[in-house]
DNA sequence: CTAATCTCCATTAATTCTATAGATATTAGA
DNA sequence: TCTAATATCTATAGAATTAATGGAGATTAG
């Protein structure tokens, strides 16, 4: 039940993309830069979030990437599934395209499958309840906390 | 957000142990046969749910497992637990004992953090709301049908 | 043109998951 | 007391997945 390093550099490269005062275009590089990513890795993160619409990119010098939409239209399943497919317990749960697992009795008739398939649901609808704009407000709040904490250290 | 072969095997294993009509104690290698896994790794995955208190054993010639509780009173989310650890998406949102990440800012006051040690509560509960007599009732169920279609295809 | 960028495909490295092996402890029953 | 069937424990091999890197295009502003 644990999420992979590209949805984790997928939320921050879009926390980033979609923070208030930041250029609305940025490049790999740059995003790399800001959140200590690995750069060739954070591309295929970029490329896959524009692959399902998330972002939208432009090449050539100046080139980068931006939010396709407004933050508020966003959802954490959103990103989660664009980078790590969707939230299939099992195979035989997955919603689109379900796999007969190899001890599955048949992929209509399987119990496990019935269960798993409305955990993966309900998983599914917590996720997409959170928007990315909510995740940028929450950064942002985080950082003046810090920032605050940073003071009176000093 | 996929759940591993151990939790499959925990699910198949009690939903054996908690049938109508089997006996009350089997033995591993009973478990194993009826549904089909893998002897050794079975013993691990009973083990683990031992440890938790989700099964009790007795040793010796004429030993075996046996659920510890009433099915009822054991959810989704024990048994899942119980094989696969807790549903922290971060390592820094695990529940009970929170690592800083690499690239958290800080353990208090990381954003992602807060925002996904929600996520982890909020699949708790979902999987908490199973229970596995309800498991057991719609694997019985389920047999039933499949007994059925038989005789149809026959 | 050129330099900075995204794109695509392949490959290596690291980690985690799955499965197996073997030695030991326990117990019912002959 | 012996034997056979059982659980327990630790280690390790094998497989699969995830993470990261490398390099050769394609595109575009200036």
């Amino acid at each position: 039940m644990k999420l992979s390093k590209k949805s984790k550099y997928a939320l921050r490269a879009l926390a980033c993309l979609g923070a208030p005062g930041v250029p609305s275009v940025l490049s790999i590089q740059e995003i790399a830069r800001r959140e200590t990513i690995p750069k060739k890795f954070l591309e295929q993160v970029l490329l896959a979030l524009k692959k399902t619409g998330i972002v939208q990119s432009s090449r050539g010098k100046a080139g980068g990437y931006t939010l396709r939409g407004a933050p508020a239209g966003i959802t954490l399943g959103d990103i989660v599934r664009a980078v790590d497919g969707p939230f299939a317990p099992f195979v035989c749960a997955h919603p689109a395209a379900p796999v007969k697992c190899t001890d599955c009795p048949s992929i209509e008739n399987c119990w496990l499958r019935a269960v798993m398939t409305e955990v993966g649901e309900t998983v599914t609808t917590a996720l997409d309840q959170i928007t990315l704009a909510e995740i940028c407000r929450r950064a942002a709040e985080s950082q003046r906390r810090s920032v605050h904490t940073l003071m009176y250290d000093i």
